[in-house]
RNA sequence: GCCGAAGUGGCGGAAUUGGUAGACGCGCACGACUCAAAAUCGUGUACCGCAAGGUGUGAGGGUUCGAUUCCCUCCUUCGGCACCA
């Protein structure tokens, strides 16, 4: 049965076969033992599927291929996160309309996923861009307008200037656009905002039972940034205005010196209002806030500050507290307004250049060193000779002081346990074209009103050029205003803000639970079964069961993702809290160390490399890199390595097998390949599952001939990374059915114990020989044995053993 | 500065609870086949040394009969955060 080996023949025959068998469609209602398997979709931009998205994809594929002969009924989704700028850039440069060229580029990847050979059912495909979906996006606006999650705000936002838009603190990286890398400015906006800090605590809590990286719930916990201090209520002497405080460090209580309020804080005008100070302390913040919102504010060269003239009136009966105007005070985090001691490292600077007083708490006492020793021992002191604290907190460190002296302070009635979180609101308006319209009208008095769910899809308008200029671009649509009008009355006018692509993406893996049932363009979704998720699927299918993806989007999209689904819990629309039960990170393909990206021209395309070795040869070589989880700089050396193992694999099996031959000598390293091929495709480690294969075959090499048995074990091994070829092999080694749908193979425990045991033998830690012992030999005559062998006795020449090692199966240690 | 991950041959990387470091593959060298080359097959390949032997998992210490693995200090690289009192 000798035939040539051609990979993209052998590809195409398969994928065709499984089409026509649809052995990939998955009925959702009838499916008995789920398996949700996942990866994040991809955005369709003009590079097309690069190797990075192969290096995603086709060890999830592999992955969700092995569930599969578990006897799982996996599905494995694919769609496209076909909204946002790229294509709207694209649109501007080229004057080619974003639906055009995203419709191009879906139908390219589709084709490009399709040579893959992945399990994806395609019949329940999303595209995010289309009306079918986003109408669910508007849903969703609306569903969060009615729970009051959804509010508009004039806030100092996130603006890049080359982009024209707003962006979210998540899309804000080190200061620069996530996108395009341009200094993000501070401008002051209405805006729609999402209330992701109603959840802080439900987000921080959820992360614990989830099975992802522990990296990434570090990230999201540092991101909500969970803090406990204690608030005061204080009052300004003079004045009378009440305000509160925080304080994270309580251990410093009774021992604040001075308060400082941000430059852009509201109160920062009522307290020099009339006073000598009014001028120049206003003058002052609009300074700094210049500074801030063009995004070159720096702490270390730019602590500033001025008097306000004003005081805190003897907040704790240690006397009244100038307040100073200060760079470094944000406004919206605690209260803008902060308490002032030795032991903050801003504070300190801060005293010691405009020369306030400080009280430290700690020894050593020398006040200028008092911030350098909060990591020294004693607590509590009392320099000025004022008793700041009750005498049981001496001695004590810093952080056993902590809470004591928070019960203290509640004792006290000064202040009350507060809980603060860095997480903002989640800002999802923006200023571009290609998004889904937010679904608000407003009035002729500029009321917003939701738009009734029967307006759904509210169509983005066609009638638009792209240029940004600042404004929204719907704004130019003629078409978007009359229907506007025509719907709700003269005068009325639409929101001309589009919606962040991440809330399109923030509930997709429920839609692909009902893509199937999605209405054709001419319908409108009013029935009862037109839902955004169907309650008995969502039950079946959700939790994701498996989600891989990228590490980067750990403060974004997953946490977004997570909130929605909480949101929509408590609306009722789903059973659970978390939608990604299993959250794994591929690693990431750089180009000689540099990320990949079209604006540097170092993408590569996996095509040459697919079309020159097939599918197959491509994506075993991807997982033989390394680690699935650590990604790597790419360079195709080594690719020949699998094309020849793929090579002489076909040999093998095509030439080299007899039925009934008698090979029970590989029985045990077939055993063990099974296991160590299963170990390893557990722990997504496809690496070592490769060279577990590649080592079997050059056992199976060296006998004449192999049997039918021992031939389609292998077969079965190599059918989650090779699917193709295993189905080709399989179909030659004349076998029934599909081998995709076969079950994987098991191992039989009693194989892999081996009737001799190599003994490592050492000395002084030392290798000096190994013997070969019978598995049931007495530890005694091992040791015996162990002092026989000529090297050893060597060194045991004229030495007295102190002591004798044996680790059983392994070695003998002695000590001399 | 803070948080996290990682440093192993010429290269990608192996080595589940401490137990024969370098599996598997690339590359390289030599050999076979060939007029020749490619492909293929075979042998070798951590370093020093002719050898006996010694040295080796970023550096330095420590625990242990034994450390890539555990502990301490430090260095480098990568990822995230950075005014949140």
């Amino acid at each position: 049965m000798k035939s040539d080996f051609s990979p993209t023949a052998i590809e195409t025959k398969w994928q065709q076969k499984w089409d026509e068998a649809g052995v990939y469609k998955v009925d959702l209602k009838k499916a008995k033992d789920p398996y949700y398997a996942m990866a994040m979709f991809p955005y369709p931009s003009g590079d097309k599927l690069h190797v990075g998205h192969w290096y995603n994809f086709a060890p999830a594929d592999s992955y969700a291929r092995y569930q599969k002969m578990l006897g799982k009924d996996v599905f494995e989704s694919m769609g496209f996160d076909a909204f946002g700028l790229p294509a709207e850039n694209y649109a501007i440069k080229t004057g080619v309309h974003p639906n055009q060229s995203i419709k191009e580029n879906v139908q390219t990847m589709i084709k490009q996923l399709k040579r893959m050979g992945c399990m994806y059912d395609w019949d329940k495909m999303v595209n995010t861009s289309t009306p079918e979906y986003y109408q669910w996006t508007q849903w969703l606006f609306l569903q969060m307008y009615s729970k009051g999650l959804a509010y508009k705000k004039k806030a100092n936002v996130n603006w890049c200037p080359k982009d024209q838009t707003v962006l979210a603190n998540e899309q804000v990286k080190e200061g620069l656009c996530e996108r395009c890398g341009t200094t993000v400015i501070q401008k002051p906006l209405e805006q729609w905002f999402w209330k992701i800090t109603d959840y802080a605590q439900r987000l921080l809590d959820g992360l614990k039972d989830l099975d992802w990286p522990e990296k990434t719930k570090i990230m999201q916990r540092n991101w909500i940034g969970r803090s406990e201090g204690v608030n005061f209520t204080c009052k300004i002497k003079d004045l009378g205005i009440e305000f509160e405080v925080y304080d994270s460090i309580p251990q410093t209580h009774k021992a604040q010196t001075f308060a400082v309020i941000a430059p852009d804080h509201p109160m920062v005008k009522d307290l020099v209002k009339g006073t000598e100070h009014e001028k120049e302390v206003l003058a002052f913040a609009v300074k700094i806030a210049k500074k801030k919102a063009a995004g070159k504010f720096d702490i270390d060269t730019d602590m500033e500050g001025i008097f306000t003239g004003r005081f805190v009136e003897d907040p704790f009966g240690m006397g009244d507290l100038p307040i100073w105007v200060a760079s470094f005070v944000v406004t919206d985090y605690g209260t803008g307004i902060v308490l002032c001691s030795a032991h903050d490292e801003r504070d300190f600077a801060f005293a010691k250049k405009y020369d306030l007083p400080l009280r430290p708490v700690l020894l050593p006492s020398d006040p200028d060193q008092a911030e350098l020793v909060k990591k020294g021992e004693v607590f509590y002191r009392q320099p000025d000779g004022i008793m700041q604290l009750p005498a049981a907190f001496k001695g004590m460190t810093w952080a056993e002081a902590r809470e004591p002296i928070i019960d203290y302070i509640e004792k006290t009635g000064l202040g009350y346990r507060a809980v603060h979180y860095r997480l903002r609101d989640w800002l999802v308006s923006r200023q571009r074209y290609w998004g889904a319209p937010i679904p608000i009208v407003y009035d002729p008095e500029g009321n917003p009103h939701p738009i009734p769910e029967e307006h759904l899809p509210w169509l983005l308008p066609t009638d638009v050029e792209f240029k940004p200029t600042g404004e929204s671009p719907l704004t130019q649509s003629k078409e978007f205003i009359e229907r506007t009008e025509k719907i709700f009355g003269k005068g009325w006018r639409p929101e001309f803000d589009t919606m962040d692509t991440f809330v399109c993406s923030s509930f997709y893996y429920l839609r692909y639970l009902m893509a199937e049932n999605t209405p054709k363009k001419s319908q409108k979704p009013k029935t009862k079964s037109q839902q955004l998720v169907d309650p008995v699927l969502e039950k079946k299918w959700m939790p994701v069961d498996i989600y891989i993806g990228g590490p980067e989007h750990a403060t974004m999209h997953l946490i977004y993702a997570r909130f929605v689904m909480m949101a929509l819990h408590d609306a009722g629309i789903v059973s659970r809290d978390e939608p990604f039960k299993r959250l794994v990170h591929q690693g990431f393909i750089t180009n000689k160390g540099a990320k990949m990206s079209k604006s540097k021209g170092n993408v590569v395309s996996p095509d040459p490399l697919v079309e020159l070795h097939g599918a197959d040869v491509f994506r075993m070589f991807l997982m033989f890199m390394g680690p699935f989880t650590d990604g790597g700089d790419w360079s195709d050396t080594g690719i020949k390595g699998v094309d020849r193992f793929v090579q002489r694999v076909w040999k093998l099996i095509t030439e080299r097998v007899k039925e009934e031959v008698n090979d029970e000598q590989l029985k045990p390293a077939l055993h063990a390949t099974i296991k160590r091929v299963t170990d390893s495709i557990n722990r997504l480690q496809f690496n070592t599952a490769i060279s577990a294969l590649m080592e079997f075959l050059n056992t199976a090499e060296k006998k004449e001939m192999i049997s039918g048995t021992t031939a389609r074990t292998f077969v079965l091994l190599l059918t989650p990374l090779a699917p193709h070829l295993s189905e080709e092999l399989w179909e030659k080694l004349g076998s029934q059915g599909f081998v995709v749908e076969q079950s994987w193979p098991s191992y039989d425990e009693s194989l892999l114990v081996a009737s001799t045991l190599t003994i490592a033998v050492q000395i002084n830690g030392k290798l000096r020989g190994t013997i070969d012992v019978p598995a049931d030999a007495t530890d005694a005559d091992i040791i015996t044995q162990a002092k026989e062998q000529e090297n050893v006795k060597k060194y045991l020449e004229g030495a007295i053993i102190k002591k004798e090692i044996y680790v059983k199966g392994k070695l003998v240690s002695l000590v001399v």
